[in-house]
DNA sequence: CCGGCTGGGTTTGCGGTAAG
DNA sequence: CTTACCGCAAACCCAGCCGG
């Protein structure tokens, strides 16, 4: 029971909610475990860390904000997206990239999104906006400030996104009871394209060999994408925010490549 | 005339593959 | 652990034709 409540405990913590109060055990067998378990246990992050430094500003509980613009040689007018299977054309202020960061590759409702990265086109720059968490009681928060960058004539733009990014974000959605802002929206997913045109020409068409293949993009200090659920669960417990700022770095350059490989592909310079 | 084979075109099914 | 899509192959369908 005392490791339940723990548990329990721990889990509303990291939900940002305050402790509640647990009545005193009701028998002294109780109370002695209570009492052998605060003697023998430790935290698992006794030291809080040094490192909680999280970029961005905090624009809502639990929820930090970025924004940076790339400058770019550039931006597109409109864009031919047949390549993608797109009838019709795509004008470039309406696109927006996006590419997530969750807690896992399951895809099933135990996954969340920790961050929502979308980048677009401000008129001659390039716009990075990133939504990082540090509580899950603010995910709503989070999926209500990307729902507001969007609109019917957004056409987004993603790599697997279709099956992976827009689908869980549903889920989200579905379960933070608010209205899906994807749904219906024109998605131009590049996995699939790239793949029609370099399958078996490259080792594989994962979007760090695209970008190297065609941007000649190469990583430096990156953190591979699988680290990236340790890194925020890491930072949820207490622990240094190290790997989380490598994470929307990476998610950044995801972004920036997202954009370069869509140019290359409607064969825009 | 009728049953069955064949060729051309479409549909269905399955394996592979990205995403963290 | 999941989901969607692509590409390829097997299956399927139908028409046309030939042999019995």
């Amino acid at each position: 029971m005392s490791a339940l409540l723990q548990k329990l405990r721990g889990l509303r913590t990291e939900a940002g909610l305050a402790a509640p109060v647990i009545a005193p055990p009701a028998s002294t067998d109780v109370r002695r475990l209570v009492q052998f378990r605060a003697k023998h246990t430790r935290p698992a992050l006794p030291i809080a860390s040094l490192d909680r430094e999280v970029v961005g500003e905090e624009i809502a509980p639990g929820l930090r904000f970025t924004e940076t613009h790339a400058d770019w040689p550039s931006p597109p007018g409109i864009i031919d997206a047949r390549f993608a299977r797109l009838d019709d054309p795509v004008h470039g202020a309406n696109l927006m990239h996006f590419d997530t960061e969750t807690t896992g590759l399951a895809g099933g409702t135990g996954t969340r999104a920790f961050m929502i990265g979308a980048a677009d086109w401000v008129g001659e720059r390039f716009r990075i906006r990133q939504l990082t968490i540090t509580s899950m009681s603010a995910e709503a928060s989070m999926l209500r400030t990307f729902a507001s960058w969007l609109n019917p004539e957004t056409v987004l733009v993603s790599y697997n996104g279709k099956c992976y990014d827009a689908p869980l974000l549903a889920t989200r959605y579905r379960l933070a009871r608010l209205p899906n802002p994807l749904m219906g929206l024109r998605h131009l997913d590049l996995l699939h394209p790239v793949r029609r045109r370099w399958k078996g020409v490259w080792e594989n068409c994962r979007l760090a060999t695209v970008e190297r293949q065609l941007l000649g993009v190469v990583r430096e200090d990156d953190l591979p994408g699988s680290e990236a659920p340790a890194a925020w669960l890491t930072y949820l417990r207490g622990g240094p925010a190290t790997n989380l700022r490598r994470v929307a770095h990476h998610n950044a350059q995801d972004l920036r490549s997202l954009a370069g490989v869509l140019l290359h592909m409607a064969r825009i310079p």
